[in-house]
DNA sequence: TTTAGTAATGTAACCGTTTTCATTTGTCTT
DNA sequence: AAGACAAATGAAAACGGTTACATTACTAAA
């Protein structure tokens, strides 16, 4: 590979003048600067961003931590995150940490090695000390998806608006008639699930429908706990009539848990998801789920970051996306 | 951050002598190891990648090269390909190339500035001249789930059986019954299809079949191709029993015509899909599917490129994981 | 005790850029 | 034509490591 001293040599010039071509100097005449122009292009040169790492401090490369890109969720952020990469001249290295805090900070050890230019989380706990001592070493970061509990620290975050996702999701059950319902959250550690909480709570509240609280359970984001949950609340004696699931894949366990106990949806039980992944319009019947703005979110905190490390902003600010209901067919009016 | 000079402080060495410790040299004292160890720890020391990579040439990182992140398939094999790099030390920057060959000329050419160990290419065409190009340049490269048509490139290819893939999915249906099957195929650019339609024509021949060619028709692997395609042939006067779709989301697109023109799976129509992705278990009725072991795929592809580039291996092999049918309730026995 | 030979350590060049500072070149005044 | 000043260029020192080679410190044999 040709080296800037190639290049020199072959425009008879130095290599200081190379690198300010290179990085469009105005200090350089028409003349030389035509003059080296070729001989880049002649030896085909392109610069090793290794070595303008070593004293620019730029690698134009992010890092992005997310527990499973497996995940549709987090699959469709990753998506949105690489595009706004792509758009502004990064690249981006992925991390799957699979919910557990030691590999989130093993990760975040070894890219900081690697003199990566900023982060984008979508895996901090409520307070994850792995990310607070991050942000507190100074390094650029955004969180995605989640929420952080830092008082005045320096970071930008981009969520959607949770507690209105869990208020129209509430709301669309209780408009159709619906009083005994379900709300099937994920980890408690993540605070997307006490904003939904909050969302339903608010919705429950507002409409002065008692609430149930064996009816609101904290478990995991599979569909796995969906079924076994569902199927547990549908052999009580007053059962609900209507899910809240805090993701689509949770929503597609309960709605395998009715079918499994000979129930129809959205004849006999109405389930509500959350994420409008593509899997909500793949399930049969199709799911009524709430959208989130994933690829968008993903493509604005990038955004972020990259203006952070750019010097165009000076961080914290904090984003909250809209969401919205899209209505499909499990969820259906209750008469009683 | 500390620097390699700080420790050699510290540990009043040189800082040869902790670029020894640093990389095991057996030549170190036992003792002076000690004080160089410790250095390291009161310090927090820990090394510039970027700074050693300029001499040693390796960054320990991979290129990812693949169409889609947001699609299941493609999470699925980068899901692998990211394990079996944090198993070895190594990271993965995901580039989505959305099945354009300048996006993956660019993103080759960004990766090699950043001098980057190797590439996993899932993006390959036959005959991709960029990818061609890049192995010539004896850059480490394994192709992953693709194959590529190079006399004598040294090059490691995994891919699964797709021959025997289409075979055991068409020879399933005949099993059942069906004559009058379709095939509906990715593009043909892409060799799994061409294969995938070999193991068709092979089962169908076997089994002294007819094959009617307006019954093979390639396109895309989207729900829209399967969608339009089934309802085209549905309404053909001698319509197909059974389809044979050449990933699960085409197959899902057959379910969704069928039941749009009143016909019920698997009564009426029978689908087998490809992939085994997640949706095959939640769409209704659950799709029996050929099951390729996709994480496996990307674990292997990227633990061949890594003895690669340790020099453990001189590449040129070409590893072949075997597929299997997953029936479940998409297709059934067809009495005619 | 000297000496040879090996083990341990240090010095300095190098990897491929950027950038400060010094130097040269050119233009314009007077 | 000389001087002043700005514009263009170059020389060399960083950046933070690795490593070939030189040097010093040891150990054991003579």
């Amino acid at each position: 590979m040709a080296t800037i001293y190639d290049v020199a040599k072959r425009a008879k010039v130095s290599i200081a003048t190379v690198s300010r071509v290179l990085n469009n100097s105005p200090l350089v005449s028409e003349k030389t600067r035509e003059r080296v122009k070729k001989a880049i292009e002649e030896l085909n040169y392109s610069p090793n961003v290794i070595a303008s790492a070593l004293t620019k401090k730029s690698t134009l490369t992010l890092g992005l931590l997310i527990p499973d890109i497996a995940n549709p969720f987090f699959a469709e952020l990753a998506r949105g995150v690489e595009d706004a990469s792509a758009d502004f001249g990064f690249n981006i290295i992925i991390c799957n940490t699979d919910y557990r805090s030691d590999k989130e900070a093993e990760y975040i050890r070894l890219l900081k090695q690697k003199s990566i230019d900023g982060f984008i989380i979508s895996t901090a706990y409520y307070n994850d000390e792995n990310v607070i001592n991050l942000i507190k070493s100074n390094t650029p970061v955004v969180i995605l998806g989640r929420d952080i509990d830092g008082e005045d620290m320096v970071v930008d975050v981009v969520v959607s608006d949770n507690v209105n996702g869990g208020y129209i999701a509430t709301k669309h059950l209780i408009d159709l008639g619906h009083k005994n319902i379900a709300c099937l959250l994920g980890p408690p550690q993540v605070k997307v699930n006490l904003d939904r909480e909050k969302g339903y709570l608010k919705a429950m509240e507002e409409a002065g429908l008692k609430v149930r609280p064996e009816l609101i359970v904290f478990g995991d984001f599979k569909v796995e706990f969906g079924f076994k949950k569902a199927i547990e609340l549908l052999s009580l004696e007053h059962r609900p009539t209507a899910f809240f699931a805090a993701n689509d894949l949770t929503a597609i366990g309960v709605i395998k848990a009715a079918r499994f106990m000979g129930l129809e949806v959205p004849r006999d039980i109405s389930v509500v998801g959350y994420d409008n992944t593509m899997l909500a319009e793949i399930v049969d019947p199709p799911l009524t789920t709430v959208n989130q703005q994933m690829r968008k979110m993903g493509y604005m905190a990038t955004e972020f970051l990259i203006k952070r490390i750019k010097g165009e902003s000076s961080g914290g600010q904090r984003i909250v996306l809209d969401v919205d209901l899209v209505v499909r067919r499990s969820t259906s009016r209750v008469y009683n």
